[in-house]
DNA sequence: GATGAATGAGCATTCATTCAT
DNA sequence: GATGAATGAATGCTCATTCAT
């Protein structure tokens, strides 16, 4: 958890300045159970006594720590979304692929493996991009929506200028489409982990929806 | 509502067959009713006080009619569902365009125009798809996700045998495709009416979509 | 308790219908100790379980036949001012002493051997007059206030018309007379009663003032 | 504040050794504070926090200059009273009207002037009389009693002397006149500040009053 | 001596479910 | 079969008080 981010959201009246001086095993145990609770269950049903006991911490400390249970969430999710955006803004500075086609199948597989030793996390963030009853919620999803747009408009955008995706086409159009798969593609994981029946191959899957979207799927 | 499935859900012990024997107008109403709660708001915070009292039901006889409030939903859902499949069920044995890329074309557009007049039943729909963390809804999206599926692969496998898809793909990875499309039109259409600014224009986004998937996004 | 003061109240959303159908006796029994709680308490440190228990219903009862804390005070409080109006209008269309001063010796007396036997019900009124942080107490005072201004007045009036009081004079002084000395009166009553020591003589006290304001204190 | 007081208080229990140390301006913001809020809320809604922070001293501080939340209200009213009954007992020392009415019209009139610049003093005065059902309180009224009793009876027996008023009546009972009206005075007077409409004239009812009980109300 | 973090007791309110009538 | 009264479990939040630093 990075401490200038706390600062901020301190700042911003989410977290309290008692939290602040905790120390960060403290705040990271607090972080961790609490979105587990967020994670696993609907905010209503989430219980601030179920966080505190499992954080090791009594309930009226984490009400001064955050004021509100709906504010608890939101430091939650500020932090979430800050690593979150750390990580893709982190990932698209490095090297990557050649080919633009190789680009978009990377892409779509990034952060697959992470969410596989951070389930919790995966958990989190699906809840929170269709959790349509709280308003922190509403946020973390257009905050979400904007980076994705962000960063696959660039990769189209630098395709088009290789030649290597039409240019004729609104490259808006083609975002939709790949934030379609995208998402899907999340949802489906989602699906093969609650369930448990049978893998889903991320890898394999991206690289057949890229062949597809690239070379079209008509005959 | 159909009899029919009323009287299998009665035997599932999902209805109680004093429901089942009630005036089909006062079944109506209590599905109208209830629909609404549920579309309206999470699970937990729905009030059977306030189903009862909109639908002229006491909530006594709504428990009698259902034993819990979680069986009320299944039953809702499970009254969408059928008519759900009923409707896409007609929708496939009429007559359809004749171009494999019109038909899908058009299979993207399908229920949008239904939606439009049935607010309540489309975020009943999504609702239970994406918010609600209840066993119901598991069941829900599952049914859904295979309807879908298999709507979407007749489609396809036809279009292989015209020739106007390619047989070398997969036909599940194209339906993935496909399926990735119409849910996240599905998604940007919720987030239009919850948002209220800019229609999202569904008609010109699957003409659109469809081009770039039969074509490819090559350059 | 008279039941068509309870019905109007129903309808002024105090009580709910649920309490009205209450047998009378269970009704006398939360009025009772619910004036009891308020009556010897800050409305604050008033607690719904303690009221519930001594009633010996459930707080869930309680809560569902007044809504609210509030409401519950709102209620002892109009039942409570509907009795006292009764009883003081009753008490001037009795036959009363021939001579305004005895009138009003009379008036200065009256309710003061009731209180000696309701000893709760003259704290709650006490409280309710002074205790100006609920916003109930305002209205409970105001309609004391304005009754006995009334009476006072009329008495007043009266003994004018007889020569007996002075014409001189502005009525509302003399009201505000009478009514400084019956508040006095019930101040020092209620002192007594909380030190315990010394009885405060009432007749007497009363006899003495009349005689006083009568005829002056000059020498 | 008076150190001496201070130091009694020290002595009783009410304030600690370490408050008694602090420097005056610090004892003085405390002292402030603290009677705003009490004068302003009911005893249980008042914070420590609130005071604390609006005084400039950690919390933790001014549980340790006086222990409880009751005995800093203790304290308060201690320094209160001291200060009232300097100020009155003042007053007494200083030059008189020479006749006995008018020294009762004029006691009737005094303090009211000081009331009006401090609003909260007189809030607090009121709120201490009437309102808490603590046991500070109590204490509070009783001195208050006194005090304003033995003063009355001063001016009483002084008047009896002079013949102005007479000498056949007992003088307690002249003085539970006086107090009487005093008492309402100041009831009205708050009235008329919390309704807000219509400013109450202390000079002219003082007057008024004075006259009729010297010369009595009868015909 | 000053501070403020930690705590836990206390309480109003909501609401599904039971069950007597 | 219909009703709705009774219940009690569950929970967010406030705040005085304690106590370690």
């Amino acid at each position: 958890m990075d401490e200038n981010v706390i600062l901020s959201l301190t700042r911003a009246g989410i977290a309290t300045a008692t939290f602040r001086k905790l120390e960060p095993e403290k705040k990271e145990l607090i972080y961790k159970n609490a979105l587990k609770e967020f994670a696993t269950d609907i905010f209503d049903r989430v219980s601030l006594d179920k966080i505190a006991a499992s954080a090791g911490v009594s309930k009226g400390s984490l009400l001064q720590y955050f004021t509100h249970k709906e504010n608890l969430l939101n430091f939650i999710s500020e932090i979430f979304l800050s690593e979150y955006e750390r990580v893709w803004d982190n990932y698209f500075v490095r090297e990557h692929p050649i080919r633009a086609r190789d680009r978009v199948a990377a892409y779509l597989v990034t952060r697959f493996d992470s969410w596989e030793k951070e389930r919790l996390e995966f958990a989190f963030y699906m809840k929170m991009q269709y959790e349509n009853s709280i308003d922190v919620s509403r946020k973390f999803r257009e905050r979400i929506l904007a980076l994705r747009h962000r960063h696959i408009l660039g990769m189209i955008e630098r395709g088009i200028k290789t030649g290597e995706i039409r240019g004729d086409a609104e490259p808006d159009a083609i975002a939709f489409l790949i934030q379609s798969l995208s998402r899907n593609m999340e949802i489906a994981y989602q699906m093969s982990l609650l369930t448990g029946r049978g893998k889903f191959n991320i890898k394999e899957t991206a690289d057949k929806l890229t062949l597809l979207i690239f070379d079209g799927i008509s005959g």
